[in-house]
DNA sequence: CTGGCTCCCTGAATGC
DNA sequence: TGCATTCAGGGAGCCA
């Protein structure tokens, strides 16, 4: 599940160039082909070839779980959602399975492989509207555990449903919420303007450590969903229901919040009052 | 404002 | 063995 960690994982492989990927900064964009519609949001297939090829790959950056490819005259906005993945392949490769846009370049093609086809495309002169309700950076310095804490206090919702809304923190998906807290010792069902400015400290800390300690490992690979990340075999709770925490040795609870998995330690991490 | 639920979608796991 | 059902999850949208 593509995250903060796995995106910047991508952005970092395309924008330095790694072992079998080179680098696509500079690289022109000869054609481009559109596999599956839907996955295109704006704007037409006809239109987004048209005005793609061409263009030149200036540079390449991450706004919370979105990947920017900034173009002559154009940005590309790409969101992994579920299953979404870039690869760097020959352009006569035999197509693979679920393969949704080709992009040419001149010496190989970038493929977006997307499974269960929730990831999105956008091609606009300026993308900035697509951000203008994302919430802050977590990993931007600027934004402080103060800042944090008062944006805590603004709402009352439980926690873990909280950092997983992209209005209010942008790029905390399931899993590092789950870990963040865990290493912050809240329990996920906490109201949000119940947190002190310590815990509120201490969460911030948490979520900055597991993305990037995630990075670090660049990205978690999980089921089948392979990206080739070992941050997987670092998770505290995540997908550990029923087995001993490493802290204190009781066993990881699973319940579901915002109909999402959600995994916690009922000790490390105790229940508010109000929890049922 | 908050929370609960559905939808989108596919592959893996589970059930009979 | 084989078919059917259930589930996971990011995010938008709907309703209470």
């Amino acid at each position: 599940m593509p995250e903060l960690p796995e995106v910047e994982t991508i952005r970092n492989r395309f924008r330095r160039g790694a072992d079998g990927t080179p680098s696509l900064l500079g690289k022109h964009i000869l054609r481009a082909e559109l596999l599956w519609a839907p996955t295109l949001e704006t704007p037409t297939p006809q239109r987004f070839r048209e005005r793609i090829r061409g263009q030149r790959v200036q540079e390449i950056g991450r706004r919370g779980k979105y990947l920017i490819f900034h173009l002559d005259a154009d940005a590309l906005v790409i969101h992994l959602r579920m299953s979404g993945d870039l690869w760097w392949e020959a352009e006569d490769a035999p197509l693979a399975p679920h393969h949704r846009m080709l992009m040419y370049f001149e010496d190989g093609r970038l493929a977006f492989n997307d499974t269960r086809k929730f990831g999105r495309i956008w091609l606009m002169a300026d993308p900035a509207p697509l951000f203008t309700r994302l919430g802050p950076e977590p990993l931007e310095e600027r934004f402080t555990a103060e800042m944090f804490y008062r944006r805590l206090q603004s709402r009352r919702r439980q926690i873990k449903p909280l950092l997983l809304d992209q209005h209010f923190l942008a790029g905390v998906g399931n899993i590092y919420a789950d870990e963040a807290l865990h290493r912050a010792g809240i329990h996920p069902q906490t109201r949000s303007n119940a947190l002190t400015p310590t815990q509120a400290a201490r969460l911030l800390e948490g979520v900055r450590q597991v993305l990037r300690e995630g990075i670090e490992h660049n990205g978690a690979s999980i089921d089948w969903v392979y990206r080739g990340g070992g941050f997987q075999n670092s998770f505290r709770v995540y997908q550990r229901a029923g087995e001993p925490c490493y802290h204190c040795g009781t066993a990881i609870v699973r319940l579901v919040l915002s109909q999402r998995g959600t995994h916690f330690c009922p000790r490390c991490q105790p229940a508010p009052a109000d929890a049922h």
